[in-house]
DNA sequence: AACTATTGATAACT
DNA sequence: TAGTTATCAATAGTT
């Protein structure tokens, strides 16, 4: 409302998120405020902010509002509060009325679930499909995000354990090399220096799997993992 | 914010006090929900009309809120069990698992839901971000599909009224052709030959006004409309 | 309910 | 962080 129309989505920026959020909140409660006066009516808002802060209205008290909340789904019975006797009562009223509750919200989640599948999107008018689709495009633009930066952890890991082994390797060799000659050096010593010029990357996959079960005083783990934990999504 | 500015305070007319319920209440779920998306922000919203009707609005879960709210603000001990005879426990046990479970349930639409829109990645390996994908891909296609057959609905309405228009138009120009010569004959002929060659969709569109308040004997219904009704996306 | 004149809220900027 | 202003959005009064 204001220079330029913002489209109704996640802020990215903290900073201008933040800023938002201060001028809309105090718009949002003078709003609630004004509605409680105007029309009579009793208005509780509580809003956490994404930093986890609290800020709340209520134009009378929270509590009792919550407590009407809770049994209202259900009851329509005057706001009494319940007398000892009755305490029984409201407590399967109100435990019912969670439950009614609970199960509306679930039915709406699914409903949302379903629709981001892309089915049950004949109510839907085109407006809501444009909505449905932004939600979409930026889901799916997060989530791709996410992949390629697991994908791009993997690779460093990868990276790091392979400079590791190159070291680990050069260090065995070098060894290898000080082991007095013995009856066979001179075959020993023509191998080595093919593996060394033409196969170095089988070597250091040879010393992988050679070093986890050889005794290793250093007492690095130098196993290579791919992260893909089998854990199917429902 | 209209005619004449409001003062806040109870509006005495229970009509008027209805009728402004109803504008403000909307805008002000509105503005929560904005809040919510923009800031990322939790947001619930309860109202009570003074003659005891609920609204509410929850970014997430009411209940959820209700409870961060509850241990937020200081409140801890509660939950004394009713002590009873043995069928009330069993009573109590029942409806507390189911409770539970449906409350397991929405948690987990909900966590769903959040993740298809690319929040709370975090715990996903690869292969489950990879199954997100897909699914938002497929709901994303399916979404754009409908979207795309509702636009073709509205374009082939469109082109259907339009050519009624241009027939309307046409049977239109035919009885103006017939009416008897009257003094500016000539001048009025001209007219209506440029109008016809080089104005014909704003002639359609004056047939289109004129049409909506002139009696019409065929009955039909000649507006144009954009089938972009003003439904919030809640 | 639908329509506007007008006020109010606010996005970008300072 | 607060203040200013151009613009957009909400809505009061009306039909």
């Amino acid at each position: 409302m204001a220079r330029e129309r913002r489209e109704i989505k996640r802020i990215e920026s903290a900073a201008a998120r933040q800023v938002t959020f201060s001028k809309r909140r105090r718009g949002l409660f003078k709003k609630a405020q004004e509605l409680s006066v105007l029309c009579d009516a009793d208005v509780a808002l509580i809003v956490f902010s994404s930093t986890g802060k609290l800020s709340q209205f209520a134009s009378s008290s929270m509590n009792e509002i919550i407590d009407k909340y809770n049994t209202h789904s259900k009851n329509l019975g005057k706001t009494e509060q319940p007398s000892l006797d009755l305490n029984l009562c409201v407590y399967f009223q109100l435990e019912h009325s969670k439950y009614a509750n609970l199960n509306e919200q679930l039915a709406e989640a699914s409903l949302r679930l379903r629709q981001m599948r892309g089915e049950e999107l004949e109510g839907l008018n085109v407006e809501e499909l444009q909505q449905l689709e932004k939600n979409l495009e930026s889901g799916l633009h997060r989530v791709l995000q996410t992949k390629d930066q697991q994908f791009l952890e993997q690779i460093n890991d990868l990276e790091r354990k392979s400079t590791q082994l190159a070291e680990e390797n050069m260090q065995l060799r070098n060894q290898v090399s000080q082991i007095p000659p013995a009856g066979k050096q001179a075959v020993a010593d023509t191998e080595n220096v093919i593996a060394e010029e033409g196969q170095s990357s089988e070597s250091v996959m040879t010393a992988l799997h050679s070093g986890s079960s050889q005794d290793n005083d250093d007492g690095s783990d130098v196993s290579l993992k791919l992260g893909l934990p089998c854990v199917a999504w429902k």
